[in-house]
RNA sequence: GCUGUUGUAGCUCAGUGGUAGAGCACUUCCUUGGUAAGGAAGAGGUCGUGAGUUCAAUCCUCAUCAACAGCUCCA
């Protein structure tokens, strides 16, 4: 008998039933046969050694496919098992998944210690067994005898495993000397892993639980070449250049220091001109945009978190309430602004004619976050937002929603970001004690921000348990230098504080009502943006935001007072640099200018002087040729506009 | 907060059981140079902090603080 598969392309060949993946492959091509990783199967990966018994349309699975990538990365997984096992005769097995860049596999071995010199030795063996060549094989087990091998090997971890799962559908594998339970699928055997790198060794929570017994995880990442390995490994070298934190010293833009008090930024002065531009543009946009700028305390007293919910939220781990020598009042750093903006909104009633109301405020929040949290300025403790409260009538959340979806889309597409995850950040189901408030009204405020995202034809994704106590949002998500994933702007419906303020206003009924609020912030915090953005640019920021955005650089000390005169003119234009007239070569200047990514370097000396010229050098891309110094500011503040 | 690693000059890093070194940066002098590092001299450190072991600790031990990687958390 003969099954039907059907190809990517479109056709349609035959094949007797019980064929494998590994035989289509080699009769489609040898070249392809040589390459091949694992099949897909009507949308299920699967071995290349495994049967197909009916008609199905198939993929077969390459380096160069996604699904390909992460079946050899599970086996690299197997493998370093296998090595671990062999070195640590006794060790236990966690889990051992791939990710994006490789793999990990979580252990526990025990007291014995593990750093870089073990890390080392398993890699070497590693290496060693992936030349044996080893098959990876498949077994199907029932639920008693994969309970007794694992009892027999004494792994509780692996015994947990089993038993959440279903007798009958219990697979393990096999490669060398090492047995895992395994769903699959496999890369054929070891010997296509031709590059391994274990890259470090971490703490892992068992299954993810802060209350479980912390794991080793290993980390690592293979590649079928040597030459791919060693590509990525530049790669890494090349964004570690551009992490903020590097790049955040070496420009002069923020520094910490422990006296000051861990995760507490400074901002130099560079980094605030940065911060500053910043800032300028989006009180601009919300100017257009109809919000009134508004200013509250850096505290607030502790009866106002209480009643915002905040305080039973996160009162114990947030920075503890501050007490008056005299009468013992406690007040609170602010960890939010809206309860302000709430009790602004209260200072005089409210007409339906009125709303939407829109208070804005460059709020500075406090927020005890854990130690081992703090990142840069991505993770702070100290960190200021472009808060902005929107109270508003609920016939008028979704436009009110949608508003501020495209100003948050105006800030990305200013800055050039082009990649960023619009998440939907919902109620986890199953925990639903953890957040405030009605179900109905939490429905209701899931489905408008759904329905907003779906009209500005924003691609979504959603995700349980991301919500806010109070209410679901939208979050704006995009990767730093490393791939980490980090929150930006997020816009978020709120029922429940308007309830517990008692925010009121008169309808057209001569009844009062309940506005609904909008928490709503483009760019998030200034801090966590300025971080993103500087390893978005790798530090060459666009010209309306650059801290130094010229350098003038005579040829030699006979041209600096021609130098000065330039520069001068320059500042009172508004155009921001600095004037380097040290006693060092033009080579020198040029330089220093460069590392420091200055947009433009003004180069002046003898020719420059006697035709009042300036010879422009752009960043990177080095001699522009002399223009009358007219002539460059003329184009340079037509360059340096912010985007609008 | 948890696990692991690290902490030496402003920065990047070397080093040793007998109280320290390089390059860059800084200061001074020489040089006045045309598109990515001119030359010389000088100054600069309680080796993260505290305790212990030792005749002697920057080095060994413990504690503590901070940074880094990951986990957990994130209004």
């Amino acid at each position: 008998m003969n099954v039907k598969i059907s190809l990517p392309d479109g056709s349609v060949r035959e094949y007797p039933q019980g064929v494998k993946g590994s035989e289509i492959a080699a009769s489609i091509s040898e070249g392809l046969a040589r390459v091949s990783l694992a099949i897909e199967v009507n949308g299920e990966v699967w071995d290349l050694a495994r049967p197909i018994l009916s008609d199905a349309s198939i993929k077969i699975l390459t380096w160069n496919d996604k699904t390909g990538k992460s079946t050899f990365w599970h086996s690299s997984a197997h493998l370093f098992a296998e090595a671990l096992e062999a070195l640590y005769p006794g060790v236990k097995f966690g889990i051992g998944p791939p990710i994006d860049n490789g793999f990990y596999y979580d252990v526990d071995l025990g007291e014995q210690p593990f750093g870089d010199e073990e890390l080392a030795a398993v890699e070497s063996r590693m290496k060693e067994l992936a030349k044996k060549d080893s098959a990876f094989q498949r077994k199907d087990v029932s639920k008693a005898d994969a309970l007794a091998y694992f009892t027999e090997k004494n792994d509780p971890y692996k015994i947990e495993l089993i038993n959440d799962l279903e007798d009958g559908k219990i697979t393990f594998y096999t490669q060398g000397n090492f047995t895992d339970l395994c769903r699959g699928p496999h890369i054929p055997n070891t010997s296509f892993i031709k590059a391994i790198k274990l890259t470090n060794v971490a703490g892992a929570y068992w299954r993810g639980n802060e209350k479980n017994k912390m794991l080793t995880r290993v980390y690592g990442i293979t590649f079928p070449k040597q030459k791919e390995l060693e590509e990525y490994l530049h790669l890494l070298e090349e964004a570690k250049k551009r992490d903020h934190r590097k790049l955040g010293k070496e420009l002069e833009l923020f520094a910490f220091s422990e006296k000051v008090g861990m995760g507490l930024p400074l901002w130099l002065p560079k980094g605030t001109i940065l911060r500053e531009r910043l800032e300028q543009f989006m009180r601009k946009a919300q100017i257009r945009a109809g919000y009134d700028p508004v200013v509250t305390p850096h505290i607030g007293s502790k009866s106002l978190y209480v009643t915002s919910g905040h305080y039973e939220k996160y009162g114990k781990d947030s920075f503890q309430p501050i007490h008056t020598p005299d009468e013992g009042e406690e007040f609170l750093l602010k960890p939010m602004n809206c309860p302000h903006h709430c009790e602004i909104y209260k200072t005089k009633p409210r007409s339906y004619r009125d709303l939407p109301i829109r208070l804005a405020e460059f709020g500075t929040v406090y927020r005890y976050e854990q130690s081992g949290e703090l990142h840069g300025l991505t993770r702070v403790r100290g960190f200021t937002q472009d808060d902005a409260h929107i109270f508003c009538r609920p016939d008028q959340v979704k436009e009110e929603f949608i508003k501020v979806i495209d100003l948050v889309l105006l800030v990305f597409r200013s800055l050039g970001f082009e990649n960023y995850t619009a998440q939907v950040s919902l109620r986890d189901p199953e925990n639903k004690q953890k957040y405030i408030g009605e179900d109905h009204l939490w429905d209701k405020a899931e489905q408008e921000i759904q329905e907003a995202a779906n009209e500005r034809g924003l691609s979504t994704v959603a995700v349980k348990g991301e919500a806010a106590f109070y209410g679901p949002k939208l979050d704006f998500m995009v990767k730093d230098a490393l791939g980490r994933s980090w929150q930006l702007g997020t816009i978020q419906v709120d029922y429940q504080l308007p309830q517990r303020f008692e925010l009121e206003y008169v309808g057209s009924d001569n009844q009062r009502h309940r506005p609904v609020m909008i928490h709503r912030a483009p760019f998030g915090s200034l801090e966590r943006f300025v971080a993103v953005l500087i390893e978005h640019c790798a530090g060459n920021f666009p010209l309306w935001l650059a801290p130094d955005q010229i350098a003038v650089l005579p040829i030699s000390e006979r041209f600096n007072d021609y130098a000065k005169r330039v520069y001068e003119s320059l500042k009172e234009q508004d155009i921001r640099g600095i004037l380097d007239d040290r006693n060092e070569k033009i080579g020198r200047k040029i330089r220093d200018a460069e590392t420091q990514k200055v947009p433009y370097m003004l180069i002046v000396g003898e020719r420059e002087v006697a035709e009042e010229k300036v010879a422009i050098r752009k960043h990177g891309q080095g001699d522009q040729g002399s223009v009358s110094l007219d002539e460059f500011v003329a184009k340079f503040k037509i360059d340096c506009a912010p985007p609008n």
